[in-house]
DNA sequence: ATAAGGCCGTGCATTAAGTCACGGCCGGAT
DNA sequence: ATCCGGCCGTGACTTAATGCACGGCCTTAT
């Protein structure tokens, strides 16, 4: 099926979900996969859709949201190189439940529900890299219920610019960083408007927290900035 | 360990997650399971304690419920007979995330991480079977975060009252049922506050949808519920 | 250059939901 | 029976967040 085997484990090797695989099971998986190029825009896959198979970004970034009928969406995940995606809904062999879009033009392996079940049956210690995957997403997703369900726009806003911050002692630190996406799709991620995250950022500059240029973040005072209160 | 290992995996079999299992499979699973037994207002475990085993119902009622430091807390699931939670935690040797109440008189098996562990290494079946059950939450939780973030008080009120009619044809059909747990937890659930709950039951009533005595709901035209616009 | 389109900031009006306060009701214990 | 305490409903008010409208700006392609 793959126009080239070698390339596909390669890249296969270098995802967090399949690293410490020996070779002989990459080689297995990698026959069960194919590399899909797409530019920025394209659709893998709709909500509704079929699954057969799991996702994985070797490089680029997918976009994964939620949509309604009438237009709406709210951006779920932003999956980034070393990101899957998709598991979950191979494994009830369900229909997918989001949609994905590419938003940076992306290699995206796909690997057939067929390899992953068939190296489960091999390898316990593959089930148990797969089990740790999910418990990790689910990890994360009921994090995202608790920033939700109870937290501001601001108190979101904040948790996120701090999301690599070391928790690290008193003293003003500054980090700099880029915005990985454009800020409507972060809007929509951290569940706010385009408007209301405009303003939040707007606030917290003012208040001398940090400073925005176009997409690049400074937080002044990272200390200051976690002390945040409504 | 256990006090009577029969009943254990009598009850064990019981349990959706550990059906189709041979009697030698919850044989082992029973020998290192634990039965609680905890009256309502048992606190099981908290955010923050060592999670080393997973958990499940055999009989009663236990509330998962996230908290802030400030005394909030956020209502994220309510398991009955047959459910089961702190799968997630245990796979990745974390602390437990939200804390676990005892609602009505339970009875709660306790699996180790080890009975556990041992079982996917004997069987790939059983390994597929815990991925199943971790991916179901998964998108059972996605669900969650898709009612939360684009949908209104009112839809989720809705969506709670329908969640299993089947979606039949035309023609008023009416049923009854009785919420499972006081409306205080379940407008928690549902992400509203108490006062909010209590004023959607009322319209809902008012617009002649629902009929509310106590506990108990008349759904009097599960269509027309069904097709409720803002 | 210049045009065209997406992305972004901001003022103003609106609304969904939360907060506070109070009072009634119901069910379990004495 | 009667008392008590938890649970629930409701009115008045506040607030966080949304929606709409518009205008600027910064790319990217021609």
């Amino acid at each position: 099926m793959p126009a080239s085997p070698i390339s596909a484990s390669d890249f296969l090797r270098n995802l967090p979900i399949f690293r410490e695989l020996d070779p002989a099971q990459l080689e297995r998986l990698a026959a069960g996969t194919r590399e899909v190029r797409a530019p920025a825009g394209t659709i893998l896959f709709r909500r509704g859709d079929l699954a057969t198979g799991m996702h994985a970004v070797a490089y680029g970034q997918v976009k994964l949201a939620l949509t309604t009928p009438d237009g709406g969406e709210k951006v779920v995940e932003i999956v980034g190189p070393g990101g899957s995606f998709g598991e979950a809904v191979m494994f009830l062999e369900k229909p997918y439940y989001v949609t994905a879009e590419v938003l940076a033009d992306a290699l995206v392996l796909y690997v057939s529900r067929a390899a992953i079940f068939a190296e489960i049956d091999e390898s316990p210690q593959f089930a148990r890299r797969m089990l740790a995957g999910l418990s990790m997403r689910l990890h994360r997703l009921i994090g995202d219920v608790e920033a939700l369900s109870l937290k501001s726009g601001t108190e979101r806003v904040v948790g996120y610019l701090l999301r690599d911050c070391p928790d690290s002692g008193p003293g003003a630190q500054t980090i700099e960083f880029r915005l990985p996406v454009a800020k409507g799709v972060l809007a929509s991620r951290l569940n706010l408007t385009r408007e209301h995250f405009s303003r939040i950022l707007h606030d917290l500059a003012s208040a001398g927290l940090i400073r925005v240029v176009g997409r690049s973040i400074r937080i002044i005072d990272v200390p200051r900035l976690r002390a945040w209160r409504p």
